[in-house]
DNA sequence: ACGAGTGTTCGATGGGAAGCGAACACTGAC
DNA sequence: GTCAGTGTTCGCTTCCCATCGAACACTCGT
């Protein structure tokens, strides 16, 4: 049941409290996924699509990794006419992991 | 070159400051090593040998496990006779990556 | 010198995750 | 309605990592 109006099935979100610890240490261990939530944490809230992100995968892959951010509560997902907008869930996650978000964004952009 | 008296050949140890972030997130990603580094963090440094940790594994997969920790620059090691005793890298780990190992330790440790 | 206890290394296996291309679904513009 | 843009899903391949068993190395008793 649930609305059928035509609308795009809306993502499924985890909340950081829900997260185990491995999880959210096993999506913040893939250096694309590192690179997506740094990017993200440097635009402001809802302002980047899925699409716009530099990494280099294909779309499929890039999919299956914000599945896998959103899965690990580091990720909101707003459907915005024909694109998904993002969020970077900072204060949440943070509640939930003191330190482990700071940790991964004050580090060597570049290798 | 270096002592070549009979001894074993001394464990190579990383320091935590060498220790990408990358690697420490994903050395501690896995249920194996999490229980270690917790087992280790409620003993006293040198007082746990490698086979004296509760965990579903052989010795070879515990050996590995344990080089991957010292990559990581979580654990160091010393021989003591015949085996190999560790200690948790506490402080300095924690100077290099602030407030991961408390996240890691104060955790549900039954899932 | 021998044997028990402890760890490491080697080779092989299995499973899971990441990657791609193609096909499909939805939105908005024309 | 049709088309371009965007993302998800599906099937498949590839690669990496965890694991095991067996063999080897070292230390310490006896």
């Amino acid at each position: 049941m649930a609305q059928r109006t035509g609308h795009r099935a809306a993502p499924e979100h985890t909340h950081p409290d829900d997260v185990p610890v491995l999880t959210a240490l096993a999506a913040l261990a893939d250096p694309v996924r590192i690179v997506l939530v740094r990017e993200l944490a440097d635009s402001g809230d809802w302002t980047r699509s899925c699409g716009s992100f530099d990494v280099p995968v294909g779309k499929a892959a890039l999919s299956h990794h914000f599945a896998v951010l959103r899965g690990a509560g580091l990720v909101e997902q707003r459907d915005e006419g024909p694109r998904r907008v993002n969020r970077l869930r900072r204060s949440e996650f943070e509640a939930r992991f003191p330190g482990l978000l700071e940790l991964v964004l004050r580090e060597e952009p570049t290798v």
